[in-house]
RNA sequence: GGCGCCGUACCCAAGUGGUAAGGGAGAGGUCUGCAAAACCUUUAUGCAUCGGUUCAAUUCCGAUCGGCGCCUCCA
C-alpha cells in the first residue's frame, strides 16, 4: 500500500494521511438538499467523493462513508426572511414536503447509480435525527456558546476561538451584509442559527417541539449531529464542495468542537467547482444541466464520468457540450480498443494479479501511487492509456490490469460490449445478407456493386471491415 | 472592502526550478480494389504580459491585464 497524501484544506497543504483507527477510515460528505434534481455541477462533487472512497478501499481501509439528506429547508437567509426552498417547491409542484423530498431523493440516486457511484454506507435523513440535533444543542449550549434573540437561538461565534480557522477568515475583515441584509438579532454578523422558532413554515410536518419552542433547527446542525452519530465525535475525513469552506464548514466546526471539546474532523476536502462560460452552475439561479439533460442529448452518464476524470478534484473544470463530445469520443476509443485486446486475449483462464507481466505490474504500481498522490486522477488515466497503447504487453495482461484500474475509475470497462450487440435478430440477418452480397460482388471484382453495397449499409449506420479472415461489421460511432 | 483560485497548443487538460503527460480535433504517410481499423509521423523553442531572483523559470517573487469563486442558500 503506497503513502496515501491527500490536501487538507485545514491548514492548506499536502499531508500524509493516516486513519484514527488503523485500517478503518470514517469518511463523511456533505449530501443533497432535496428540493430539487442535482445539476452535473453537484455531480462533480459526488464522482470526486466517489473516486476518494474507491482509492481508499483499493488501498485495503475499511472506509464507512455517510452521506446525509437534507430535508429540512434552508431559507433564502438566515434572517428568517427569505422562504424556505423545500416548502417553495413543494408548493409550486402542488405537492407536500415530505413527497418532494421523497422524488428528490430517489431522483439523486438516480443519477449518482448511472454514474457508477458507490452507494453511501450510511445515508442518513436530517428530518429523522432533529432528536441527536436537540441533544447537540443543548451540549453546545451547556458550554455557554449560544444566546437568544428574536425567538431563535444563535451560535456565539465570540466563544469560539479559532473560528474561521478553515477559511482563514478573519472576522473584523469581513464584510458583512456586502451582499444580503445583515440579521439584526445577530450580536456578531457571524453569528448563526442554531435553532429556529420564529418559522413561517406552512407545514406542519416540519415542525419540532424543542426547549426553545416549536421550530425546526439551523442547517448546519445537522452534519454535526449526524456524523458524529455514525463515525464518533473525531473521525477522519469530511468532504464536499468549496463553497461550504467559508460557511458551513466553518460553522460545523463552531458548533461541533463547542459541543464536544475535542478535535472533530482530521482532514477536510474540498472539490472545485465545475464552470460554465458565464461561471458556475447554480440551483438557486434556476437554470442549470442535469445528467437527464446530457443523456437526452445523446451522451451516457459514464461519458460524464470520463469527462470529470480528466481534470484534477480541486480544479476548476471547463464543461461545456464540445468538451463533453470529446470526452465521449475519448471514452468510446478506449472502450474499442479494450474490446479488441479482450478478443484478442481469447478465452484463456485471467491471470491473477501476482502473475501479471512484469510491464503490467509496473504501471499498476505507478497507477496507484498517482491516486496515492492527492489522487492525481488525470495522471491516472493517462496511465491506464499508456498501459492499452502499450505493444511490449501480452493482450490479456492488459486487460486483466485494465479492468483492475477501472475498478477505481469506474469509467465501465468490465461492462464494456459492442454496440452490435443491442441490435434485433431482424436487423442483423438483414445487415448479414447485404455484407454477403457485397463478398459475392468482390469475390466477381465488381467493386461498383461492392461499393454501392458498402455505401447502403453506410447509410444504416453499419461500417464494414475488409480483413484476410473476411468482412466484419460494426456500427458507426455516434 | 476582505479572502482565495486561475490564465498551458484549435478544444478539454496534466505537470515540473533543468527545458512541456494524456485525450479530442486536424495534417501527412503505411496498409487497402475502395474503405474502415490499426500503426507511424506531425501540430506550444512555448506555458497571459512585464520585470526580478537563479547557472537555469512555464514552475519562485512582484506588478499589470483578463477570468472565476467565496464573504446569502449553493457541490
Amino acid at each position: 500500500m503506497p503513502v496515501i497524501k491527500l490536501f487538507n484544506t485545514m491548514g492548506r497543504s499536502i499531508e500524509e494521511f493516516t486513519p484514527l483507527v488503523p485500517g478503518k477510515v470514517g469518511f463523511y460528505g456533505c449530501g443533497p438538499t432535496v428540493y430539487n434534481y442535482a445539476h452535473i455541477g453537484n455531480l462533480r462533487t459526488y464522482v470526486f467523493e466517489d473516486i476518494l472512497v474507491r482509492s481508499l478501499r483499493r488501498f485495503g481501509l475499511d472506509v464507512t462513508h455517510v452521506m446525509n439528506i437534507t430535508d429540512v429547508g434552508h431559507l433564502s437567509g438566515d434572517d428568517d426572511t427569505g422562504e424556505d426552498k423545500m416548502v417553495r417547491s413543494a408548493r409550486e409542484r402542488g405537492q407536500s414536503v415530505l413527497q418532494i423530498a421523497s422524488y428528490y431523493t430517489d431522483a439523486f440516486f438516480a443519477d449518482t447509480d448511472r454514474l457508477g457511484i458507490a452507494r453511501p454506507s450510511v445515508v442518513c435523513k436530517a428530518t429523522e435525527h432533529v432528536q441527536d440535533m436537540i441533544k447537540l444543542i443543548q451540549r453546545i449550549e451547556k458550554g455557554g456558546y449560544t444566546y437568544v434573540a428574536g425567538g431563535n437561538l444563535y451560535f456565539d461565534v465570540s466563544k469560539f476561538p479559532n473560528y474561521g480557522k478553515l477559511a482563514n477568515l478573519r472576522l473584523e475583515d469581513l464584510k458583512a451584509g456586502a451582499r444580503i441584509e445583515v440579521d439584526e438579532n445577530k450580536k456578531n454578523p457571524q453569528d448563526f442559527v442554531l435553532w429556529f422558532t420564529k418559522s413561517k413554515f406552512e407545514n406542519q410536518a416540519l415542525l419540532w417541539d424543542s426547549p426553545w419552542g416549536v421550530g425546526y433547527p439551523g442547517w448546519h446542525v445537522e452534519c454535526s449531529a449526524m456524523s458524529m452519530k455514525y463515525l464518533g465525535e473525531s473521525f477522519d475525513i469530511h468532504a464536499g464542495g468549496v463553497d461550504h469552506i467559508p460557511v458551513h464548514h466553518t460553522n460545523e466546526i463552531a458548533q461541533s468542537e463547542a459541543a464536544t471539546g475535542k478535535p472533530w474532523v482530521r482532514y477536510w476536502l474540498h472539490a472545485e467547482f465545475l464552470v460554465l462560460d458565464k461561471g458556475k452552475m447554480s440551483k438557486s439561479k434556476g437554470s442549470f444541466i442535469t445528467l437527464q439533460n446530457l443523456i437526452d442529448e445523446g451522451f451516457e452518464a459514464l461519458d460524464y464520468r470520463y469527462f470529470c476524470l480528466g481534470g484534477h478534484y480541486r480544479s476548476q473544470l471547463s464543461f461545456s457540450s464540445d468538451a463533453l463530445a470529446q470526452a465521449k469520443a475519448s471514452r468510446h476509443t478506449m472502450l474499442d480498443r479494450f474490446l479488441d485486446l479482450k478478443a484478442q486475449a481469447g478465452t484463456n483462464p485471467l491471470p491473477n494479479r501476482n502473475s501479471l507481466h512484469a510491464g503490467a505490474l509496473e504501471r499498476l504500481e505507478r497507477f496507484d501511487n498517482l491516486l496515492a498522490d492527492d489522487l492525481a486522477v488525470p495522471r491516472a488515466l493517462a496511465e491506464l492509456w499508456g498501459l492499452l497503447k502499450d505493444p511490449s504487453l501480452p493482450p490479456i495482461d492488459v486487460v486483466v490490469a485494465a479492468l483492475d484500474m477501472d475498478t477505481v475509475l469506474g469509467i465501465g470497462l468490465a461492462q464494456a460490449k459492442r454496440d452490435e450487440k443491442s441490435i434485433s435478430n431482424d436487423e442483423r440477418a438483414k445487415i448479414q445478407a447485404l455484407v454477403e452480397r457485397r463478398t459475392e460482388a468482390k469475390k466477381a471484382k465488381n467493386w461498383a456493386e461492392a461499393d454501392a453495397l458498402r455505401q447502403e449499409l453506410k447509410d444504416m449506420g453499419v461500417v464494414l471491415e475488409d480483413s484476410p479472415a473476411g468482412t466484419t461489421w460494426k456500427l458507426a460511432k455516434a
